[in-house]
DNA sequence: GTTAAATTTTAGGCTAATCTAAAAATAATT
DNA sequence: AATTATTTTTAGATTAGCCTAAAATTTAAC
Protein backbone atom coordinates (compact mmCIF):
# COMPACT_ATOMS: atom_id res chain seq x y z
CA UNK A 1 0.00 0.00 0.00
CA UNK A 2 3.07 2.33 0.37
CA UNK A 3 5.75 2.67 -2.36
CA UNK A 4 9.01 4.22 -1.55
CA UNK A 5 10.15 7.60 -3.44
CA UNK A 6 11.58 5.53 -6.62
CA UNK A 7 9.06 3.29 -7.03
CA UNK A 8 6.56 5.95 -7.35
CA UNK A 9 9.03 7.51 -10.06
CA UNK A 10 8.85 4.46 -11.94
CA UNK A 11 5.22 4.04 -11.63
CA UNK A 12 4.40 7.64 -12.86
CA UNK A 13 7.12 7.51 -15.73
CA UNK A 14 5.50 4.31 -16.80
CA UNK A 15 1.86 5.57 -16.69
CA UNK A 16 2.92 8.97 -18.55
CA UNK A 17 5.00 6.82 -21.78
CA UNK A 18 1.82 4.29 -22.12
CA UNK A 19 -0.46 6.51 -23.93
CA UNK A 20 -3.49 4.16 -23.36
CA UNK A 21 -3.11 0.93 -23.13
CA UNK A 22 0.10 0.96 -25.18
CA UNK A 23 3.19 -0.90 -24.21
CA UNK A 24 6.51 0.69 -22.85
CA UNK A 25 9.87 -0.50 -23.64
CA UNK A 26 12.91 -0.58 -21.05
CA UNK A 27 15.11 1.96 -23.10
CA UNK A 28 12.13 4.33 -23.06
CA UNK A 29 11.64 4.10 -19.16
CA UNK A 30 15.59 4.29 -18.46
CA UNK A 31 15.76 7.67 -20.65
CA UNK A 32 12.60 8.89 -19.10
CA UNK A 33 14.17 8.46 -15.67
CA UNK A 34 17.52 9.43 -16.76
CA UNK A 35 18.62 5.95 -15.54
CA UNK A 36 20.30 3.00 -17.03
CA UNK A 37 18.05 0.25 -18.32
CA UNK A 38 19.52 -2.38 -16.00
CA UNK A 39 18.23 -0.60 -13.24
CA UNK A 40 14.78 -0.46 -14.66
CA UNK A 41 14.82 -3.93 -15.16
CA UNK A 42 15.65 -4.67 -10.88
CA UNK A 43 12.55 -2.34 -10.64
CA UNK A 44 10.87 -3.97 -12.99
CA UNK A 45 10.64 -7.01 -11.08
CA UNK A 46 10.18 -5.63 -7.71
CA UNK A 47 7.09 -4.16 -9.15
CA UNK A 48 5.44 -7.03 -11.07
CA UNK A 49 6.30 -9.04 -7.25
CA UNK A 50 3.65 -6.27 -6.04
CA UNK A 51 1.32 -6.78 -8.91
CA UNK A 52 1.01 -3.36 -10.46
CA UNK A 53 1.98 -4.47 -14.10
CA UNK A 54 2.32 -6.87 -16.21
CA UNK A 55 5.79 -7.51 -17.77
CA UNK A 56 6.88 -10.27 -19.70
CA UNK A 57 11.04 -10.22 -20.29
CA UNK A 58 11.53 -8.56 -22.98
CA UNK A 59 8.40 -8.07 -24.12
CA UNK A 60 7.87 -5.14 -22.49
CA UNK A 61 5.33 -4.03 -19.77
CA UNK A 62 2.39 -1.60 -18.66
CA UNK A 63 0.78 -1.24 -15.73
CA UNK A 64 -2.45 -2.89 -14.42
CA UNK A 65 -5.64 -1.63 -13.34
CA UNK A 66 -4.03 -1.66 -9.81
CA UNK A 67 -0.89 0.01 -10.97
CA UNK A 68 -2.88 2.70 -13.06
CA UNK A 69 -4.54 3.57 -9.75
CA UNK A 70 -1.76 3.94 -7.85
CA UNK A 71 -0.06 6.41 -10.60
CA UNK A 72 -3.73 8.24 -10.74
CA UNK A 73 -2.59 9.00 -7.02
CA UNK A 74 0.54 10.09 -7.59
CA UNK A 75 -0.38 12.53 -10.19
CA UNK A 76 -3.22 13.72 -8.44
CA UNK A 77 -0.67 14.68 -5.51
CA UNK A 78 1.81 16.77 -8.24
CA UNK A 79 -0.86 18.49 -10.10
CA UNK A 80 -2.74 19.63 -6.93
CA UNK A 81 0.63 20.97 -5.64
CA UNK A 82 1.41 22.83 -8.87
CA UNK A 83 -2.08 24.62 -8.61
CA UNK A 84 -1.16 25.35 -4.90
CA UNK A 85 2.38 26.68 -6.09
CA UNK A 86 0.80 28.90 -9.08
CA UNK A 87 -2.41 29.71 -7.37
CA UNK A 88 -1.43 30.34 -3.73
CA UNK A 89 2.24 30.99 -3.66
CA UNK A 90 2.33 32.95 -6.98
CA UNK A 91 5.23 30.52 -8.50
CA UNK A 92 5.60 31.02 -12.36
CA UNK A 93 4.23 28.08 -14.65
CA UNK A 94 7.49 27.36 -15.88
CA UNK A 95 9.14 26.95 -11.74
CA UNK A 96 5.97 24.27 -10.63
CA UNK A 97 6.79 21.41 -11.27
CA UNK A 98 10.23 20.62 -9.56
CA UNK A 99 8.93 21.33 -6.38
CA UNK A 100 5.61 19.31 -7.26
CA UNK A 101 7.89 16.48 -8.24
CA UNK A 102 9.12 16.63 -4.32
CA UNK A 103 5.93 17.28 -2.82
CA UNK A 104 3.98 14.67 -4.91
CA UNK A 105 5.47 11.76 -2.41
CA UNK A 106 3.92 12.88 0.76
CA UNK A 107 1.73 10.18 1.36
CA UNK A 108 -1.01 11.23 3.66
CA UNK A 109 -4.10 10.80 1.98
CA UNK A 110 -6.03 13.02 4.45
CA UNK A 111 -3.71 16.15 3.60
CA UNK A 112 -4.07 15.64 -0.30
CA UNK A 113 -7.92 15.26 0.21
CA UNK A 114 -7.80 18.18 2.94
CA UNK A 115 -5.47 20.41 0.22
CA UNK A 116 -7.87 19.61 -2.43
CA UNK A 117 -10.79 21.07 -0.74
CA UNK A 118 -8.77 24.16 0.59
CA UNK A 119 -7.92 24.85 -3.59
CA UNK A 120 -12.05 24.61 -4.25
CA UNK A 121 -11.29 21.64 -6.19
CA UNK A 122 -9.42 21.97 -8.75
CA UNK A 123 -9.99 20.35 -12.02
CA UNK A 124 -6.79 21.56 -14.32
CA UNK A 125 -3.55 21.94 -13.27
CA UNK A 126 -1.22 25.20 -14.44
CA UNK A 127 0.05 23.27 -17.49
CA UNK A 128 -3.90 22.18 -17.89
CA UNK A 129 -3.97 18.83 -17.65
CA UNK A 130 -6.20 17.43 -15.82
CA UNK A 131 -6.23 16.89 -11.72
CA UNK A 132 -7.89 13.35 -11.09
CA UNK A 133 -10.55 13.34 -7.88
CA UNK A 134 -10.09 11.57 -4.91
CA UNK A 135 -12.01 9.02 -6.65
CA UNK A 136 -9.25 8.68 -9.92
CA UNK A 137 -11.34 10.32 -12.12
CA UNK A 138 -10.36 13.35 -14.47
CA UNK A 139 -12.65 15.15 -16.54
CA UNK A 140 -12.24 14.98 -20.36
CA UNK A 141 -9.52 17.31 -21.54
CA UNK A 142 -9.12 19.02 -25.11
CA UNK A 143 -5.84 20.63 -25.11
CA UNK A 144 -4.87 21.87 -28.63
CA UNK A 145 -2.61 24.91 -29.23
CA UNK A 146 -4.40 28.01 -29.70
CA UNK A 147 -3.78 27.60 -33.92
CA UNK A 148 -6.25 24.98 -33.86
CA UNK A 149 -9.01 25.82 -31.75
CA UNK A 150 -12.32 25.60 -33.53
CA UNK A 151 -14.33 28.83 -34.20
CA UNK A 152 -16.35 30.29 -31.19
CA UNK A 153 -15.82 27.85 -28.68
CA UNK A 154 -15.01 29.44 -25.20
CA UNK A 155 -11.44 27.68 -24.02
CA UNK A 156 -9.07 28.36 -21.11
CA UNK A 157 -5.71 29.16 -21.65
CA UNK A 158 -3.60 25.96 -20.40
CA UNK A 159 0.01 26.82 -20.78
CA UNK A 160 2.41 28.55 -22.84
CA UNK A 161 5.56 26.81 -24.59
CA UNK A 162 7.46 29.53 -25.08
CA UNK A 163 8.95 30.90 -22.26
CA UNK A 164 11.08 33.17 -23.17
CA UNK A 165 10.76 37.00 -21.87
CA UNK A 166 9.74 38.78 -25.22
CA UNK A 167 6.77 35.85 -25.02
CA UNK A 168 5.99 36.72 -21.69
CA UNK A 169 5.80 40.59 -22.13
CA UNK A 170 3.38 40.04 -25.51
CA UNK A 171 0.77 37.99 -22.86
CA UNK A 172 1.47 40.28 -20.30
CA UNK A 173 0.36 43.46 -22.39
CA UNK A 174 -2.75 41.48 -23.93
CA UNK A 175 -3.64 40.12 -20.04
CA UNK A 176 -3.44 36.86 -20.99
CA UNK A 177 -2.59 34.32 -18.04
CA UNK A 178 -3.33 30.39 -16.92
CA UNK A 179 -7.09 30.40 -16.68
CA UNK A 180 -7.90 33.21 -19.33
CA UNK A 181 -10.84 32.83 -21.32
CA UNK A 182 -10.03 32.98 -25.03
CA UNK A 183 -12.44 32.31 -27.67
CA UNK A 184 -10.90 32.43 -31.82
CA UNK A 185 -13.44 35.03 -33.95
CA UNK A 186 -11.51 34.64 -37.21
CA UNK A 187 -8.73 33.27 -38.91
CA UNK A 188 -7.32 35.18 -41.52
CA UNK A 189 -5.94 32.78 -44.57
CA UNK A 190 -3.53 34.97 -45.71
CA UNK A 191 -0.53 35.39 -42.44
CA UNK A 192 -2.56 32.34 -40.43
CA UNK A 193 -3.35 35.61 -37.85
CA UNK A 194 -6.06 35.10 -35.30
CA UNK A 195 -9.17 37.39 -34.45
CA UNK A 196 -9.42 36.39 -30.70
CA UNK A 197 -11.36 37.37 -27.81
CA UNK A 198 -10.60 37.43 -23.88
CA UNK A 199 -13.57 38.76 -22.39
CA UNK A 200 -16.60 41.17 -23.09
CA UNK A 201 -15.87 43.21 -25.86
CA UNK A 202 -11.97 42.87 -25.66
CA UNK A 203 -11.15 41.64 -29.17
CA UNK A 204 -7.67 42.10 -30.94
CA UNK A 205 -5.71 39.86 -33.69
CA UNK A 206 -2.64 37.74 -32.57
CA UNK A 207 0.09 36.24 -35.17
CA UNK A 208 0.49 32.62 -35.78
CA UNK A 209 3.67 32.58 -34.44
CA UNK A 210 2.54 32.98 -31.17
CA UNK A 211 -0.88 31.69 -31.11
CA UNK A 212 1.04 28.65 -32.09
CA UNK A 213 2.50 28.57 -28.89
CA UNK A 214 -0.35 29.23 -26.57
CA UNK A 215 -1.79 26.02 -24.92
CA UNK A 216 -6.00 26.02 -24.72
CA UNK A 217 -8.17 23.51 -22.97
CA UNK A 218 -11.63 23.05 -23.41
CA UNK A 219 -14.46 20.92 -21.90
CA UNK A 220 -16.55 18.76 -24.22
CA UNK A 221 -19.42 19.33 -21.58
CA UNK A 222 -22.37 18.51 -23.92
CA UNK A 223 -21.15 15.98 -26.22
CA UNK A 224 -19.88 13.93 -22.98
CA UNK A 225 -23.33 14.09 -21.77
CA UNK A 226 -24.99 12.48 -24.54
CA UNK A 227 -22.68 9.81 -24.43
CA UNK A 228 -23.49 9.02 -20.89
CA UNK A 229 -26.95 9.40 -21.51
CA UNK A 230 -26.75 6.76 -24.48
CA UNK A 231 -25.22 4.33 -21.83
CA UNK A 232 -27.98 5.22 -19.13
CA UNK B 1 24.90 22.29 1.23
CA UNK B 2 22.07 19.31 0.65
CA UNK B 3 21.17 16.65 3.38
CA UNK B 4 18.98 12.98 3.02
CA UNK B 5 16.17 12.56 4.81
CA UNK B 6 17.78 10.41 7.20
CA UNK B 7 21.25 12.85 7.91
CA UNK B 8 17.89 15.72 8.25
CA UNK B 9 16.66 13.64 10.98
CA UNK B 10 19.58 13.10 13.09
CA UNK B 11 20.40 16.54 12.79
CA UNK B 12 17.07 17.79 13.88
CA UNK B 13 16.96 15.18 16.81
CA UNK B 14 20.63 16.06 17.87
CA UNK B 15 18.85 20.06 18.01
CA UNK B 16 16.34 18.93 20.18
CA UNK B 17 18.40 17.12 22.51
CA UNK B 18 20.69 19.85 23.55
CA UNK B 19 19.08 22.07 24.93
CA UNK B 20 21.05 24.96 25.16
CA UNK B 21 24.63 23.86 24.56
CA UNK B 22 24.58 20.55 26.54
CA UNK B 23 26.44 17.82 25.03
CA UNK B 24 24.27 14.44 23.61
CA UNK B 25 24.81 11.24 24.21
CA UNK B 26 24.68 7.74 21.64
CA UNK B 27 21.94 6.31 23.59
CA UNK B 28 19.92 9.15 23.73
CA UNK B 29 20.02 10.17 20.41
CA UNK B 30 19.29 6.36 19.56
CA UNK B 31 16.30 6.23 21.34
CA UNK B 32 15.19 9.39 19.79
CA UNK B 33 15.31 8.20 16.72
CA UNK B 34 14.25 4.68 17.51
CA UNK B 35 17.11 2.93 16.11
CA UNK B 36 20.28 1.45 17.39
CA UNK B 37 23.17 2.86 18.84
CA UNK B 38 25.77 1.75 16.56
CA UNK B 39 23.83 3.48 13.76
CA UNK B 40 23.99 6.60 15.39
CA UNK B 41 27.84 5.96 15.41
CA UNK B 42 28.02 5.78 12.05
CA UNK B 43 26.07 8.72 11.25
CA UNK B 44 27.79 11.25 14.15
CA UNK B 45 31.10 9.88 11.64
CA UNK B 46 29.33 10.85 8.15
CA UNK B 47 27.84 14.49 10.16
CA UNK B 48 31.38 15.35 11.24
CA UNK B 49 33.24 15.01 8.03
CA UNK B 50 30.70 17.11 6.63
CA UNK B 51 31.46 19.75 9.58
CA UNK B 52 28.20 19.92 11.44
CA UNK B 53 29.36 18.83 14.72
CA UNK B 54 31.51 18.48 17.33
CA UNK B 55 32.42 14.97 18.37
CA UNK B 56 34.65 12.84 19.76
CA UNK B 57 34.48 8.99 20.36
CA UNK B 58 33.05 7.83 23.76
CA UNK B 59 32.90 11.90 24.92
CA UNK B 60 29.62 12.89 23.35
CA UNK B 61 28.46 15.38 20.58
CA UNK B 62 27.12 18.89 19.79
CA UNK B 63 26.11 20.96 17.00
CA UNK B 64 28.65 23.50 15.83
CA UNK B 65 27.37 27.02 14.17
CA UNK B 66 26.52 25.37 10.85
CA UNK B 67 25.27 22.59 12.49
CA UNK B 68 22.61 24.20 14.04
CA UNK B 69 22.41 26.71 11.21
CA UNK B 70 21.28 23.56 9.15
CA UNK B 71 18.70 22.45 12.27
CA UNK B 72 17.09 25.75 12.26
CA UNK B 73 15.99 25.97 8.62
CA UNK B 74 14.74 22.29 9.00
CA UNK B 75 12.54 23.17 12.35
CA UNK B 76 11.66 26.35 10.46
CA UNK B 77 10.49 24.15 7.64
CA UNK B 78 8.46 22.09 10.22
CA UNK B 79 6.37 24.41 11.89
CA UNK B 80 5.80 26.58 9.09
CA UNK B 81 3.90 23.38 7.43
CA UNK B 82 2.69 22.78 11.06
CA UNK B 83 1.01 26.08 10.96
CA UNK B 84 -0.62 25.95 7.07
CA UNK B 85 -2.22 22.40 8.47
CA UNK B 86 -3.78 24.25 11.11
CA UNK B 87 -4.90 27.55 10.14
CA UNK B 88 -5.70 26.46 6.19
CA UNK B 89 -6.28 23.13 6.22
CA UNK B 90 -7.70 22.73 9.45
CA UNK B 91 -5.80 19.73 10.95
CA UNK B 92 -6.38 19.40 14.43
CA UNK B 93 -3.43 20.21 16.64
CA UNK B 94 -2.56 16.95 17.58
CA UNK B 95 -2.56 15.85 13.65
CA UNK B 96 -0.68 18.11 12.19
CA UNK B 97 2.97 16.59 13.38
CA UNK B 98 3.42 13.68 11.60
CA UNK B 99 2.31 15.34 7.99
CA UNK B 100 4.89 18.07 8.61
CA UNK B 101 7.61 15.45 9.54
CA UNK B 102 7.13 14.80 5.84
CA UNK B 103 6.94 17.30 4.49
CA UNK B 104 9.28 19.13 6.32
CA UNK B 105 12.25 17.24 4.04
CA UNK B 106 11.49 19.55 0.64
CA UNK B 107 14.25 21.84 0.62
CA UNK B 108 13.55 24.27 -1.66
CA UNK B 109 14.14 27.34 -0.42
CA UNK B 110 11.87 29.64 -2.53
CA UNK B 111 9.42 27.04 -1.35
CA UNK B 112 9.84 27.92 2.20
CA UNK B 113 10.01 31.54 1.88
CA UNK B 114 6.69 31.59 -0.12
CA UNK B 115 4.92 29.28 2.19
CA UNK B 116 5.98 31.90 5.02
CA UNK B 117 5.17 34.97 3.27
CA UNK B 118 1.68 33.75 2.19
CA UNK B 119 1.26 32.82 6.01
CA UNK B 120 1.84 36.19 7.07
CA UNK B 121 5.02 35.23 8.55
CA UNK B 122 3.79 33.68 11.72
CA UNK B 123 5.83 33.25 14.64
CA UNK B 124 4.58 30.45 16.47
CA UNK B 125 3.45 27.28 15.29
CA UNK B 126 -0.08 25.53 16.33
CA UNK B 127 1.79 24.16 19.64
CA UNK B 128 3.61 27.33 20.53
CA UNK B 129 6.92 26.66 19.55
CA UNK B 130 8.37 29.43 18.16
CA UNK B 131 9.29 29.31 14.20
CA UNK B 132 12.66 30.51 12.86
CA UNK B 133 12.69 33.26 10.52
CA UNK B 134 14.84 33.03 6.93
CA UNK B 135 17.56 34.59 8.45
CA UNK B 136 17.02 31.17 11.28
CA UNK B 137 15.94 34.11 14.07
CA UNK B 138 13.48 33.00 16.37
CA UNK B 139 10.82 35.51 18.75
CA UNK B 140 11.39 35.20 22.28
CA UNK B 141 9.02 32.44 23.57
CA UNK B 142 7.57 32.46 27.18
CA UNK B 143 5.02 29.67 27.28
CA UNK B 144 3.58 28.93 30.36
CA UNK B 145 0.27 27.21 31.97
CA UNK B 146 -2.52 29.97 32.02
CA UNK B 147 -2.68 29.07 35.70
CA UNK B 148 0.87 30.85 35.63
CA UNK B 149 0.26 33.86 33.69
CA UNK B 150 1.23 37.00 35.85
CA UNK B 151 -1.76 39.46 36.01
CA UNK B 152 -2.57 41.99 33.18
CA UNK B 153 -0.56 40.87 30.37
CA UNK B 154 -1.71 40.26 27.19
CA UNK B 155 -1.19 36.34 26.33
CA UNK B 156 -1.95 34.14 23.62
CA UNK B 157 -3.29 30.86 23.44
CA UNK B 158 -0.33 28.25 21.87
CA UNK B 159 -1.97 24.75 22.71
CA UNK B 160 -4.16 22.57 25.22
CA UNK B 161 -2.53 19.43 27.07
CA UNK B 162 -6.35 17.92 27.08
CA UNK B 163 -7.68 17.53 23.96
CA UNK B 164 -10.53 15.96 25.03
CA UNK B 165 -13.79 16.39 23.50
CA UNK B 166 -15.24 17.80 26.73
CA UNK B 167 -12.32 20.48 26.49
CA UNK B 168 -12.62 21.41 23.19
CA UNK B 169 -16.28 21.89 23.75
CA UNK B 170 -15.48 24.05 26.76
CA UNK B 171 -12.77 26.30 24.53
CA UNK B 172 -15.09 26.08 21.57
CA UNK B 173 -18.13 27.66 24.04
CA UNK B 174 -15.56 30.38 24.92
CA UNK B 175 -14.40 31.15 21.56
CA UNK B 176 -10.84 30.17 22.87
CA UNK B 177 -8.40 28.76 19.92
CA UNK B 178 -4.83 29.30 18.88
CA UNK B 179 -3.90 32.35 18.73
CA UNK B 180 -6.68 33.85 20.88
CA UNK B 181 -5.16 36.99 22.71
CA UNK B 182 -6.33 36.34 26.88
CA UNK B 183 -5.39 38.42 29.80
CA UNK B 184 -5.76 37.12 33.67
CA UNK B 185 -7.22 39.75 35.69
CA UNK B 186 -8.03 38.21 38.79
CA UNK B 187 -7.15 35.10 40.71
CA UNK B 188 -9.37 33.66 43.20
CA UNK B 189 -7.70 32.42 46.05
CA UNK B 190 -10.42 30.08 47.13
CA UNK B 191 -10.80 27.60 44.10
CA UNK B 192 -7.85 29.12 42.18
CA UNK B 193 -10.55 30.15 39.41
CA UNK B 194 -9.23 32.72 37.19
CA UNK B 195 -11.13 35.93 35.91
CA UNK B 196 -10.00 36.41 32.53
CA UNK B 197 -10.50 38.80 29.43
CA UNK B 198 -10.53 36.98 25.99
CA UNK B 199 -11.14 40.45 23.98
CA UNK B 200 -13.05 44.15 24.36
CA UNK B 201 -15.40 43.72 26.90
CA UNK B 202 -15.56 40.01 27.40
CA UNK B 203 -14.81 38.77 30.56
CA UNK B 204 -15.88 35.27 32.29
CA UNK B 205 -14.12 33.34 34.61
CA UNK B 206 -12.28 29.62 34.30
CA UNK B 207 -11.60 26.59 36.30
CA UNK B 208 -7.98 25.94 38.01
CA UNK B 209 -8.92 22.51 36.31
CA UNK B 210 -9.19 24.18 32.15
CA UNK B 211 -7.03 26.85 32.88
CA UNK B 212 -4.01 24.53 33.86
CA UNK B 213 -4.80 22.75 30.26
CA UNK B 214 -4.12 25.80 28.38
CA UNK B 215 -0.79 26.92 27.34
CA UNK B 216 -0.44 30.51 26.69
CA UNK B 217 2.94 32.67 25.56
CA UNK B 218 3.71 36.22 25.85
CA UNK B 219 6.84 37.90 24.28
CA UNK B 220 9.22 39.58 26.43
CA UNK B 221 9.40 42.20 24.21
CA UNK B 222 10.15 45.48 26.73
CA UNK B 223 12.97 43.64 28.34
CA UNK B 224 14.64 42.34 25.28
CA UNK B 225 14.98 45.64 24.00
CA UNK B 226 16.38 47.11 27.14
CA UNK B 227 19.52 44.02 26.96
CA UNK B 228 19.62 44.56 22.99
CA UNK B 229 20.15 48.47 24.23
CA UNK B 230 22.71 47.63 26.99
CA UNK B 231 24.68 45.48 24.62
CA UNK B 232 25.02 47.61 21.69
C1' DG C 1 17.30 -17.77 -43.38
C1' DT C 2 21.73 -16.29 -41.67
C1' DT C 3 24.11 -12.61 -39.92
C1' DA C 4 24.39 -8.06 -37.88
C1' DA C 5 22.40 -4.60 -34.88
C1' DA C 6 19.74 -3.20 -31.24
C1' DT C 7 17.44 -4.21 -27.02
C1' DT C 8 16.99 -6.35 -22.70
C1' DT C 9 18.46 -9.13 -18.98
C1' DT C 10 21.84 -11.21 -15.89
C1' DA C 11 25.93 -11.12 -13.05
C1' DG C 12 28.58 -8.88 -9.96
C1' DG C 13 29.87 -4.46 -7.49
C1' DC C 14 29.07 0.00 -5.09
C1' DT C 15 26.96 3.27 -1.55
C1' DA C 16 23.77 4.74 2.13
C1' DA C 17 21.53 3.34 5.97
C1' DT C 18 20.37 -0.01 8.78
C1' DC C 19 21.17 -4.23 11.90
C1' DT C 20 23.53 -7.88 15.42
C1' DA C 21 27.30 -9.40 17.99
C1' DA C 22 31.69 -8.63 19.83
C1' DA C 23 35.32 -5.53 21.41
C1' DA C 24 36.83 -1.26 23.58
C1' DA C 25 36.28 2.55 26.57
C1' DT C 26 34.12 4.85 30.36
C1' DA C 27 31.51 4.94 34.68
C1' DA C 28 29.94 2.81 38.89
C1' DT C 29 30.51 -0.28 42.91
C1' DT C 30 32.50 -2.42 46.41
C1' DA D 1 42.12 0.25 43.13
C1' DA D 2 40.07 -3.66 41.08
C1' DT D 3 36.05 -5.48 39.32
C1' DT D 4 31.58 -5.10 37.37
C1' DA D 5 28.23 -2.72 34.65
C1' DT D 6 27.12 0.47 31.23
C1' DT D 7 27.97 2.93 27.17
C1' DT D 8 29.98 3.37 22.81
C1' DT D 9 32.44 1.83 18.92
C1' DT D 10 34.01 -1.57 15.54
C1' DA D 11 33.38 -5.48 12.50
C1' DG D 12 30.77 -7.72 9.40
C1' DA D 13 26.15 -8.61 7.19
C1' DT D 14 21.78 -6.98 4.90
C1' DT D 15 18.66 -4.30 1.78
C1' DA D 16 17.29 -0.86 -1.77
C1' DG D 17 18.68 1.34 -5.60
C1' DC D 18 21.95 2.25 -8.69
C1' DC D 19 26.02 1.15 -11.80
C1' DT D 20 29.19 -1.39 -15.70
C1' DA D 21 30.17 -5.17 -18.50
C1' DA D 22 28.85 -9.37 -20.47
C1' DA D 23 25.37 -12.63 -21.99
C1' DA D 24 20.81 -13.54 -23.90
C1' DT D 25 17.07 -12.37 -26.76
C1' DT D 26 14.63 -9.99 -30.25
C1' DT D 27 14.58 -7.21 -34.44
C1' DA D 28 16.47 -5.70 -38.78
C1' DA D 29 19.22 -6.34 -42.87
C1' DC D 30 21.10 -8.58 -46.39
Amino acid sequence: MNYSVSEEDYIKAIYHLQRDQQTVSTNALAAELKTRPASVTDMLKKLKTKKLLHYRPYQGFKLNPEGRKVALGIVRRHRLWEYFLAEKLKFGWNEVHDVAEELEHVGSRKLIDRLDEYLGFPRFDPHGDPIPDNAGKMHVKNQVKLTELPLNITARVSGVADQSADMLELLKHRHIAIGTNIEVIKKFDFDQSLEIKTGPGIFFSISKQAAQNIFVHYELEKEFRCIAKRSA
